[in-house]
RNA sequence: CGGGGCGUGGCGCAGUCCGGUAGCGCACCUGCUUUGGGAGCAGGGGGUCCCCGGUUCGAAUCCGGGCGCCCCGACCA
């Protein structure tokens, strides 16, 4: 008989592992839509604790949300030179509605800046209509080559943030704000602590002056971009008139700049935490933060739940999300594995014994080395330290994130020997030195297959400043991180 | 688009080479006994064998043509 209650081991295949774990979680599904998957209520459960938070944070930082339409004219699309090259191979189009054939074209937008600008345009007279600090949770549909669950979905949902300046730093000081926004909420929630610095050339986005992003480290040491933050300069606000007169009269363009972060995060959560029993969520973005499992002996059961009944009721007032699970078909054992697989990050029991002793048993989703899974405990003391028992456990998660992320981080490698080796010794990001040509970044690519991540932030620097260049060719005129991407 | 693997009850698979009217495990339903790490026994329900065409008395199986999915590559914020 096949044991398909085990997942394939990480080690054995990352993949497999990775699309097991999304499936048996609960997280997505795959669809009768060739590319698009259905975000399954465990899944979107998550996404919607990330959607909160991050919503608060562009709330607190001065934006507000709006919504733009799904489809937009192919002639927007096609304004802004670089902007159609980038997404032209990748666009759906519908050319059909009410059974006529259309007029213009419209596509399924893969992200919104040209409709978004060209309304700003009608809003926008003068300097004393900028900023516009706007963003849209939405949809968008980008029609990729090969899909993976989460990471390359033909459709996926994500909010995108598109603002309008007066000048071109205050249009700069808002990239990095989002970036750093961005990074504290891969920190303190996901627990996926990122590197974050500026794209090269040859990878920023398509349209935009600068792109931003932030780089996290997966389990397999590949390198996933987590979002990105772009200055746009003022591109599209040439292209769709985007103008407004300067407190000194003069007829100006507007500087924009577009962020977004997307159901990708999802992934990323999955492969920074998951481990071989299943997916773990940190306990900030889990929808249930601890599962109560009775253990219900002899005829009468009703003591233990009514037990179950009041702790839950104590752990609600106390702010934690919790589930009682009662399924009287499933012994304790099978809803164990089940919790476990969903990465829930704290489990209490309750059966007879503790009844009559007053206590619970505490189960933990990770262990800590050296540590016991289960704990027994008195009932009051379970309640009363479960808040700080999440906290802790969330930032467990991420510093032990952070640990494997520097572990497997290589600094100072001076020629392309040792930038392969270590490539090849399985090490994540590899820092150089670099001359600036992507003539480098190709050599590196068809040699290696790793890419430039980013150009590292101020604090994600070496504390040796690199003089040469990888290639051997040249000065060094930044520092680089290279990986192996999604 | 190149290479590899695969389409058979909800899931995982066997059966295909060698044609004979579909089977196993899990899941599901009913009953009883159970429940502190994937419960046991008994009974039961469920399948256009991916699609179209051909060969044949007869096709999951043979032949031809499609379609779809997964992995690796190429490509891609």
């Amino acid at each position: 008989m096949a044991d398909d209650k085990k997942l394939t081991p990480r080690s054995e295949d990352f993949a497999t592992w990775y699309n097991e774990v999304v499936q048996r979680a609960e997280l997505a599904d795959y669809s009768p839509v060739r590319g698009s998957m259905v975000i399954r209520p465990w899944g979107y459960g998550i996404w919607e604790n990330m959607q909160r938070a991050l919503d608060d944070m562009f709330k607190e930082t001065g934006h507000e949300n709006a919504y733009f339409p799904l489809l937009i004219p192919m002639s927007f699309i096609e304004k802004e030179k670089e902007h159609v090259e980038g997404f032209a191979p990748e666009l759906a189009v519908v050319t059909q509605a009410g059974g006529k054939e259309l007029e213009e074209p419209y596509v399924i937008r893969p992200t919104s800046e040209t409709i978004i600008y060209s309304m700003y345009a009608k809003w926008v007279q003068s300097y004393r209509d900028l900023p516009i600090l706007m963003n849209q949770w939405a949809n968008v549909m980008r029609w990729e080559m090969r899909t993976r669950l989460f990471l390359r979905t033909a459709e996926f949902l994500w909010q995108e943030g598109h603002t309008a300046h007066a000048t071109a730093q205050e249009a700069e000081e808002e990239t990095l704000m989002i970036l750093g926004l961005y990074r504290t909420f891969m920190e303190d929630w996901i627990g996926m602590p990122p590197i974050t610095g500026l794209k090269s050339e040859s990878e920023k986005f398509a349209g935009a002056v600068r792109s931003y992003s932030c780089e996290a480290l997966m389990q397999d040491n590949k390198a996933l971009q987590a979002g990105t933050s772009h200055f746009l300069g003022q591109n599209f606000a040439k292209q769709f008139d985007l103008k407004f007169q300067s407190e000194a009269g003069q007829e100006e363009y507007a500087w924009n700049t577009s962020w977004g972060v997307s159901t990708r995060l999802i992934g990323g959560l999955v492969m920074t935490h998951g481990d071989d029993s299943g997916l773990i969520v940190p306990p900030r973005l889990a929808p249930i933060q601890v599962v109560i499992v009775p253990i219900l002996k002899g005829d009468d059961p009703s003591a233990v739940l009514e037990k179950v009944d009041e702790v839950a009721g104590r752990l609600k007032a106390a702010g934690v999300r919790v589930k009682i699970d009662a399924r009287d078909n499933l012994s304790p054992g099978a809803k164990y594995y089940e919790w476990e697989r969903k990465g829930v990050p704290f489990r209490l029991e309750i059966g007879p014994k503790d009844l009559e002793k007053g206590s619970v048993a505490l189960a933990r989703r990770v262990v800590p080395d050296g540590a016991k899974r289960k704990s027994f405990l008195p009932e009051a003391q379970a309640v009363a330290e479960m808040p700080d028992l999440l906290e802790a456990f969330q930032s467990e998660l991420r510093d032990a994130a952070k640990a494997r992320r520097e572990e497997n981080t290589v600094r100072g490698v001076k020629s392309l020997e040792e930038l392969e080796e270590a490539l090849d010794g399985g090490a994540g990001f590899v820092f150089t030195g670099w001359n600036g040509e992507p003539a480098v970044e190709d050599a590196v690519k068809e040699r290696t297959k790793a890419t430039i991540r980013c150009l590292p932030g101020d604090e994600f620097r070496s504390a040796e400043t690199p003089s040469k260049c990888v290639s051997g060719s040249g000065d060094s005129v930044t520092e680089v991180a290279w990986a192996r991407a999604y």
